[in-house]
DNA sequence: CGTCCACAGATACCGACGGTATTTCGATAC
DNA sequence: GTATCGAAATACCGTCGGTATCTGTGGACG
């Protein structure tokens, strides 16, 4: 490896810790992933993480705000993907299934979305994040019932916030029952849309 | 006050300690709420608290049990208030607003179901108590749709579940945003439950 | 009524956590 | 070549859940 200057280092430190983190955070969680842990598995000492960040939510903002980019983008791939509305139902429940059945991103998640309760802060930055999740999503409802013909019996925003509550709740019930079904979600968006239910 | 037997005493203790307990966490939180601010609330020490339960997770079960059965009491209430659909579903969104308004209580369930994840007997007895809540809010919803002659768009276990989805969700994102409306509960049950939704 | 024991509860301690203060040591500027 | 500056390492703090140990008293028994 080429001898690097030292904001190369840096940056470079900064990388590792925070891929390092998403990896550590996406499979034990937040309170289960500690900055130790997190250091030790990049290489590094407690004091690097300090010197790099803030505090662990921080760090943690830094890796959401990559996880939360990723999630537009997917929502925009299944929107956009196939011409009919049931191409896109079915697309949208595949993504449904494996984001609400992936239990250690709800656990992340939702374990830092209630830190927020206490700390002014950290909730105004979750807020804008999670505002641009929501933006796009009702933006996409929005889009499909103009292009689609839709009639949706609820305001789009009304809609979005809805799929977006029914995916963490879900997701938490999860955690404690075997499987509540994904249709409870998928057939609500479709009674929502104003589009007919799947014959079962 | 009358000289105490030991097991008068002891059962003293335990309640004292159950009732300081619920206080603190439907006040702070499950996280927030260490066993020794509980016992010194109480004027014990935490000797006295592992001499009364197994850990922090027994002693929240058994807050948890007061919880539910309180809740369960209360949602029956609403479904047998008034007679006709719109009394009831009045009752109802006032109770689901305070529900879900009571953010201190959400934190301490939500943060005690995450918990859940890890451990398979607090899962299991947490699953139990959860199967009595939704099973009693599908029992409930029968009872309207055969009562009032209501025809759901979904299997009445579903729609039990979006409402208890939607209220930890909606609940979870009053953390983060301002205050996601509760009509995004109350329209999606009223479009659920093939009721019209009230002017606005 | 005196003795002794079982047990509720107090006390002392453990390792792990997030965070802070201090130190170290190598890249960079002069 | 030397001084400096800061990234990273180290040492430490208070608090947490949990455990081990001790203590003092209620209550059974001779």
């Amino acid at each position: 490896m080429a001898r690097l200057t030292r904001a190369e280092s840096q940056a470079r430190t900064r990388t590792l810790l925070t891929e390092t983190a998403q990896k550590l955070f996406l499979r034990d969680g937040y309170h289960a992933t500690s900055l130790e842990k997190v250091a030790d598995a990049a290489g590094f000492s407690k004091g690097a993480v300090y010197s790099n960040f803030g505090s662990k939510d921080e760090l943690c903002l830094v890796v959401l705000d990559a996880l939360y980019a990723e999630r537009i983008t997917k929502i925009v791939e299944v929107f956009t993907s196939g011409t009919t509305i049931d191409e896109r139902l079915q697309a949208f429940e595949v993504y449904a299934e494996t984001m609400i059945g992936d239990a250690p991103r709800t656990q992340f998640e939702v374990e830092f979305a209630l830190r927020a309760r206490k700390d002014p802060n950290l909730r105004a930055e979750l807020a804008r994040r999670d505002a641009a999740v929501a933006g796009a999503l009702k933006g996409l409802i929005d889009q499909q019932t103009e292009e689609l013909g839709l009639t949706p019996v609820l305001p789009t925003e009304d809609v979005a916030r809805a799929l977006l509550s029914l995916g963490i709740g879900l997701g938490v019930q999860r955690f404690v029952e075997g499987a509540p079904p994904i249709r409870v979600l998928t057939d609500t968006m479709r009674v929502l849309l104003g589009v007919g239910l799947p014959l079962r």
